[in-house]
DNA sequence: CAGTGGTCTAGACCACTAA
DNA sequence: TAGTGGTCTAGACCACTGA
């Protein structure tokens, strides 16, 4: 009966982790390398099965390997991190579509949003609050996956109140021409603050596949509601964000 | 021979997760309750334990139970979620000190914190470029934790240039009376823009114990970079934040 | 000191990928 | 079709808690 040694200076799945991180870190194991499989693991490392599992578990919730059924594990592409960025000195938030294109065109990379079928449907429960609606009044659903270099990053729901989006772009077209906002400001209704929330939770399981994750890892949820005259709610945008891809960035004055 | 029914409709450890997370937000499993031990979820469940394992830390990272040697797994104390809030519309972003006990007493909870060693030290190498030092110039480091009826919830550590707070309440006292910025103001370095930046990641073990932690949950690192005139920099505050605790919330205007 | 969760070993079947 | 990762079972030792 194999007798593990307990006095171990740390656990034995974070040490492989430790090994494997600094291998990555330092180059050792560039991105795309194949790691060990678990057979390798256990006779030339001496990892029991489980212990390689949970340190490549926890390497794929940091975003540095990635993995699937049916094929070897590898160090991840170290793509560049997309900054949400929001700042008092911008012109404007919107234009999102140009915004990404450009966006990940700084970083080296090609940007490209798939929208989904626009439709009216009842709102969710947890948007209706932020729309100042009632559960079930109907609304203008514009879903979107953005993408960078073809792999999905963010997933954004945009929901407009009927009176909003009736009879515009919004309601109507894929593409946008100038934006949500600009084509609001047509409308009369023009944007004038934004609030975004920002919480964080492991990703659900149609986020895990929508967004290619192959485990556990958390998302950011970044709520962003746009107001008009009388703060009177003109858009609520839901979006999910790979943690391990974004970073978040805003600018403010220190005074009014 | 054990033959696992390979045709469940999802794997077991994520079934028995969803079992015990609608037995919470359901109430069944009301806070402070201990949920079934491992031998439990074998005998009466037919769980094997590394799949109760796996449940549990799922729902450990979504911040539901909460678990440790020795003791039993209980689910967790709903506790309010503090909300870091910036907004532009509001007067200042400093006091933190009263800001945050004012924040803590607003849910119902008491606000406090521990202010660690404060103490000159080489720049760290992650926060030299925020304040436009080379690696190694020292710095005034004030570290400090924040509690909320007394469970520590985030950690923050400001770093101010020697040239900024040598001299300053804030090279010397615990608490700095009307707050950092105030302080700053009255040596004359007022305090113009400010700048957050977010991530997502998970905890390091440090933090895990800091932030009594029982997984690997993630965490919120949160900098903030507090410029004065010119740009030049003045603090950078590096904050750690339970992820499960916490929500961030921006209001900004849509122009400028 | 008994009970419990954290970790580890050994061995198995299955789903999926890639050759 | 062989190989690999994902998941599961069974059984073990240890560190820690609380009675």
């Amino acid at each position: 009966m194999a007798v593990i040694d307990r006095h171990a200076s740390t656990h034995r799945y974070i040490e492989l982790a430790n090994r494997i991180r600094s291998g990555i870190v330092s180059g050792e194991f560039p991105p795309g390398r194949e790691l060990p499989t678990y057979d390798e693991f256990r006779d030339e490392w001496g990892y029991a099965r489980s212990v390689a599992q949970a340190a490549l578990d926890l390497l794929k919730r940091e975003g540095l390997i990635d993995s699937g059924r049916g094929r070897r594990s590898k160090v991840r592409e170290r793509r560049p991190i997309l900054t949400h960025t929001a700042s008092f000195a911008r012109r404007e938030v919107g234009g999102k579509c140009l915004t990404w294109k450009r966006q990940c065109a700084e970083l080296g990379m090609e940007g490209a949003q798939r929208t989904g079928q626009i439709r009216e449907i009842p709102v969710p429960d947890e948007v209706a609050p932020y729309l100042d609606l009632e559960p079930g009044e109907p609304v203008v659903l514009r879903p979107r996956v953005m993408l960078a270099d073809g792999e999905p990053v963010e997933l954004a729901d945009s929901y407009y109140p009927l009176d909003v989006a009736r009879g515009t772009p919004l309601a109507e077209h894929q593409l946008v021409r100038g934006g949500p906002y600009a084509a609001m400001a047509e409308a009369g209704l023009s944007p004038e603050t934004y609030e975004e929330e920002i919480g964080v939770r492991p990703a659900l399981s149609g986020e895990r596949s929508a967004l290619n994750l192959s485990g556990e890892e958390a998302v950011i949820s970044l709520i962003r509601t746009v107001y008009g005259r009388d703060e009177r709610p003109l858009e609520c945008c839901v979006m999910v964000l790979r943690a391990d891809r974004h970073k978040l960035k805003y600018e403010l004055p220190m005074h009014l």
